[in-house]
DNA sequence: ATCTTTGCCGTGTGCGTTAACGGGAATTAT
DNA sequence: ATAATTCCCGTTAACGCACACGGCAAAGAT
């Protein structure tokens, strides 16, 4: 492996070298036959010895071939969160559309499993080149899986993350450690004294809630080894179909004689604690939960909330997407595992995290 | 304008269009002479109804022209932090060859105001296409400013501001807000009784300083303004050149009798005094700074450092080479002022900023 | 009236690759 | 021995754009 040299050598370079056509070149290139075992070793000799390096523009110019990302994603209508990476996919989509890169963007209902089958199935049968999607049921996703083994269709895992799988990447969070860390936020926000602390996770019926255990997990983890607080951590399952359930719950624990000094939302809903909150004119009650929806935003801004745990999910979606570039287009190696940062907003560096640029 | 069309439209498509022969379409594209104006009108006309965009990749095939970047950062020999920008201008630079950008790097001393001016001036000798640096010397950086207007060249501040300047743009952190919100976590994480705060200012003899006083006051304003704590503020200005200065002003405050019960170093020497609370078995203070540097990380990972506020230097690199590739060669429009965000970085996050990404 | 200049414009080549096409030599079939 | 294959390999036309070159008309010069 020589350095690079000081002029790019292209494919006539290393034809004019091995004496022979840069067809014949271009064959060994892209492995094809046509070529004699001798010459195709005398031209991947030079080649190495060249580094050649394709020139990019050149290709993609010439190649009409066309590569297609399908995207699998929650329907953003029911939950604005999901809006944040479509915003990245398109954002990389035309970034890379020069390079012959077309993104097709499906999404499913979150609370309908079969949504999610159909979905996938019809985007497997359009053949495409990459498949990014959110493996938010479990055994329908191994079937996916499965079928994309199967084709030989490398895919992508947003969000959620199944093990033991051949995917080519996954972009999400660690909800285990982002549970445990707003445990910490928790523990220096509150007084050393006896507290309780109620643990919100509202969901749909029929919605997966995988997300809302491991943060929960990773919550009570922090507080049962043995912090300076004496907590009392108290879990509360909440069905959000209905909006007059969560204030009854509030209602309730706010009446009891365990009332609380933290509360700590597992989800994006945690505007809706903090409109009750507003209602009841409740302060002096720590209030954590996750991801920036305008919603949440203004609850923070307002004081009622006081840290957001976030995850740029508009990056994610957006590496997400190159991951497939690079694999398909690059053939770079890409990580498999790919954790983004879990964000810390609060009332004072909210600004700067408000608009996505890319 | 149109939608864009199905088929993606080329200057032939305009040429057969408006009666003319590429030729002529290339010349209004590029404005050059030799068009007669009724002509040139109809081609503009017809370029803009079917929306024509140049393809990138063609163009910058069979274009010759080369750009090129010159940067102007300190020396990362002198101070570590600043490898991090350069590895996100380096990214950038891999991303954007394809296109014949060339970056040129080039640094300074940063307790050494005539060697910014060298190398500064040996920079526009050269004659770039664009200019990035840090402009941390006021005066002799106004004399370089004035030289860029002249030639006309378009330079993107970095770190550093300075205002009222025909910058292209400008990347870094809202130093007064990070102040501020350092001490908003300050307030979180110590008692409501009265304490004793120190404001550390690391510097070097006749290196710069105005971040430190931008960062200070931030924090002097929080709690200033009538916060639940009730707090003294002291500042301590601290030369570094000699490692027993700091030992000494440390030795002073905390054998007084106003020990500290929390400390904000106002800049990535953080370390530095964490080093002193592991020598001396100091626990029970908390202690804010600045910046992933290794060190710091070692001293978040070992609860000795409980806050630092980062701004992730990488992405700043990277972006501010990406604000020159926008206006150089996309010839789209760049904001002017881009704060980066202001991250919070502790012992339960650490994990996902370690490793730069792009 | 002829020659030169000027204004405008079309043609052609090249950028580095891709991929279809075709052709010569060696091999096999008839 | 001739024809048909097969195996290799070279040639060439795109891809969309930049740009040099040359050419044709009208206007001006002699």
């Amino acid at each position: 492996m020589k350095k690079e040299a000081a002029a790019k050598i292209g494919i006539k370079d290393i034809a004019k070298q091995a004496n022979v056509s840069i067809g014949t070149v271009d064959r060994v290139l892209h492995n094809r036959s046509e070529v004699s075992n001798t010459t195709r070793e005398q031209v991947l000799k030079i080649i190495n010895e060249l580094g050649y390096t394709p020139n990019l523009l050149a290709k993609s110019l010439a190649s009409k071939i066309k590569y297609t990302i399908a995207v699998l994603i929650p329907d953003p209508t029911n939950n604005t969160y999901w809006e944040k990476p479509l915003e990245g996919i398109k954002a990389a989509a035309r970034e890379i559309k020069k390079f012959n890169f077309e993104i097709q963007i499906a999404t499913f209902d979150y609370s309908n499993e079969n949504s999610f089958i159909e979905k996938a199935n019809e985007i497997l049968e359009s053949n495409p080149n990459g498949f990014i999607f959110a493996p938010v049921f479990f055994e329908s996703s191994l079937k996916v899986i499965e079928k994309c083994d199967q084709m030989e269709l490398p895919y992508v895992f947003f969000d959620v993350f199944i093990e033991n799988c051949k995917n080519l990447a996954y972009f999400g969070q660690n909800s285990v450690q982002s549970g445990y860390l707003a445990a910490s936020l928790m523990s220096y926000s509150i007084d050393k004294g006896t507290n309780h602390i109620y643990i919100v996770k509202p969901h749909n019926p029929s919605a997966p809630v995988y997300h809302l255990s491991l943060r929960e997990n990773g919550f009570i983890s922090y507080f049962s080894q043995g912090t300076t607080n004496q907590a009392t951590i108290h879990t509360m399952d909440v069905d959000v179909s209905s909006p007059s359930i969560l204030v009854e719950s509030l209602d309730a624990i706010f009446s009891s004689d365990q009332k609380p000094r933290g509360i700590f939302v597992a989800n994006s809903r945690v505007h809706l604690v903090a409109q009750y909150f507003e209602k009841n004119k409740i302060g002096n009650v720590v209030l954590i939960g996750y991801d920036l929806l305008h919603e949440n935003i203004e609850y923070l801004e307002k004081g009622i909330i006081q840290f957001l745990i976030c995850q740029k999910p508009e990056e994610q979606g957006y590496k997400s997407v190159f991951s497939l570039y690079n694999h398909l287009f690059l053939k770079k190696p890409v990580d498999k595992v790919n954790y983004s940062p879990i964000d810390i907003i609060m009332k004072e560096n909210i600004e700067y995290y408000k608009n996505f640029k890319i």
